[in-house]
Parts: structure tokens; sequence; C-alpha cells
DNA sequence: TTGAATCACTTGCAAAATGCAAGCAATCAG
DNA sequence: CTGATTGCTTGCATTTTGCAAGTGATTCAA
């Protein structure tokens, strides 16, 4: 019984990750945990986009279930969690440096935020690689 | 007057590509026509996953005016269309690639179809670049 | 120690996106 | 002329999303 993720899941590799991140917010989420080292649902709820909180909520349940993050209480504070990229979600880097290039190749608009770009512009190894040892850039 | 591309931009170079194809759908159809050369809607309607006639229509307009495909009248069949990935669809080569590595390193599916996954392991630079250059693979 | 603020959500509801099925115009083959 | 094929559009039900308000468990300040 070779149960399929979900009515998408085709058993292409492309569909099987777009399974997982394949929406407006996840991968949003993701890059705010690896890029801007975000770990708490605040911080990620006042992210760059203004993502509502039900649906991050929920993003956050959904991509714990998939293993790309975990949750665990604060030690230092019982009303706060801290949220964590596992190895899985930071193996993403290369998508997320991927994406940025990209975009940085195409986007013509001169106001865009180039604070990682710039970075992986500089050093992609070295971006890469802090970002999936859970490093800060 | 730097108008933003819709409610979502935020400057930031991800959520710029998300603003693209950070849907179910677009990068389902951006590999069907760069991994396996689907060029006309009866091609990409009969895809792996089964997306909806309309769904597919309104994509391939959002594509088409995201500059990611281009859509011309079939000089041989009055009653076909013949849509092709611009350069700027094609330099999605490599994110692609990343992602279906990152799913062949996690998907714990056996079944899952890796006709392209084969590919990119065995000759990565060579298929990125045929996608590149709109080659078949 | 009590009341206010903070954090991490949940709930309710309106609006938008999606999925499904049917329809339809233009071509084209017999 | 007829019927099949192609590339859509339309209508409508279902699902997802967005927004605002509310909840409950800390924590803190007085």
């Amino acid at each position: 019984m070779t149960q399929s993720r979900s009515k998408y899941d085709s058993g292409c590799p492309v569909a099987y990750a777009l399974d997982i991140f394949g929406d407006r917010w996840s991968l949003l989420v993701i890059r705010d945990m690896a890029v801007k080292g975000a770990r708490t649902y605040g911080e990620l709820l006042a992210g760059w986009e203004g993502i509502s909180t039900n649906i991050l909520a929920q993003r956050l349940k959904q991509l714990e279930q998939a293993g790309i993050i975990t949750k665990q209480k604060d030690p230092d504070s019982g009303r706060s969690s801290v949220y964590e990229l596992t190895q899985k979600g930071r193996d993403l880097a290369p998508v997320l440096i991927e994406i940025a290039l990209w975009s940085g190749r195409y986007n013509p608009d001169p106001d865009a935020m180039t604070g990682f770009l710039d970075k992986i512009t500089a050093d992609r190894a070295g971006t890469e690689a802090r970002i999936r040892a859970g490093e800060r850039l």
C-alpha cells in the first residue's frame, strides 16, 4: 500500500516537492527561517509580506508534519515556542538560492531588496553551506 | 512610480519569483514544457497530475504575461497553438533541478517517477544546458 | 498579588481561488 | 455535409484564503 501523499502527488519529484511547499506562503516561511533566522511565531508573523495568523499556524503544522521544521518549547520562556528548520528544511537552501538568482536576473524592479541576493552573489557556496549547517547568515 | 507587481511583492527576490510561479500549477506547467517538451494545450492538459482546463488557460495567460512562455499559431494547423518557453522560462532549469534533487533525497516513495531525476543525476550540467538551450531531453 | 501586556494561537465569516462538467466556435478529415 | 478534434469559456459547487476579533496561558510591572 504505497499511499500517495495527496491527490496531486503523481510520483514526479517536482510534484512531491510542490506538494509540500507549492503554495503562496510555505517557501516564504522557510526563507524567513533560513535567511532571516526567524524562530518564533511572532517573528514569522512580522515577516516582509504579512501572512495572516491563521494561515501561518496552518502552514507551520503542515511543515512540521512534512518534516521541514520542528517545534519546541522555549526553555527560557513558558509562553513562546521555538521553531527550527530540520536538515530536510535547510537542504532547501539551493532551491532558495536558485530562485533568488533567477529573480535577480529578471526582476526589473530596482528597489528589490537584495540582501540575500548580494550574499549569494558574493559567496554562493559559503552561503549555502551556512544555511545547511543552520548557521546565521 | 515603482508600482509593485502584486499585493504580495515585498521586494524580496524569492517573493518576486513566487509571485510568478508560487502556486500549485505554474511550475508543473513549466516542468511539462521544459522536461517533457509539451507544446500544445492538449499536451499540457494530459499532464501527469490532471490540471483542470480553465485553470490551465488562466495559468498560460499569466505565464505569457510574465514573459515565461510565448504563444503562436501553429503554421501547419489552424486549430492548434504552440506554446514555447522563453529564455526567462528556460532559465528556471536550475530551480527545477534543485527541487528534483531535493525530492530525490527526501521522497520515501520508491515508486517515484525518476526519469528527470536520473538525467540530472547522470549529467546535471548537460541537462541544465539542454533545457536552457530549448533542446529536447 | 493583581491587573495589564504579550505570545501563540483559534474562530467566524466574507472573498477569492479552484475543480468539475458542460458548452461552444473554429478547423479539418472523410 | 458530418462528425471528430482542438482550444478554450462558462456556470456553479467546493475549497482555500484573508481579515478581524477573541481566547487562554504566561509573564511582568506596580
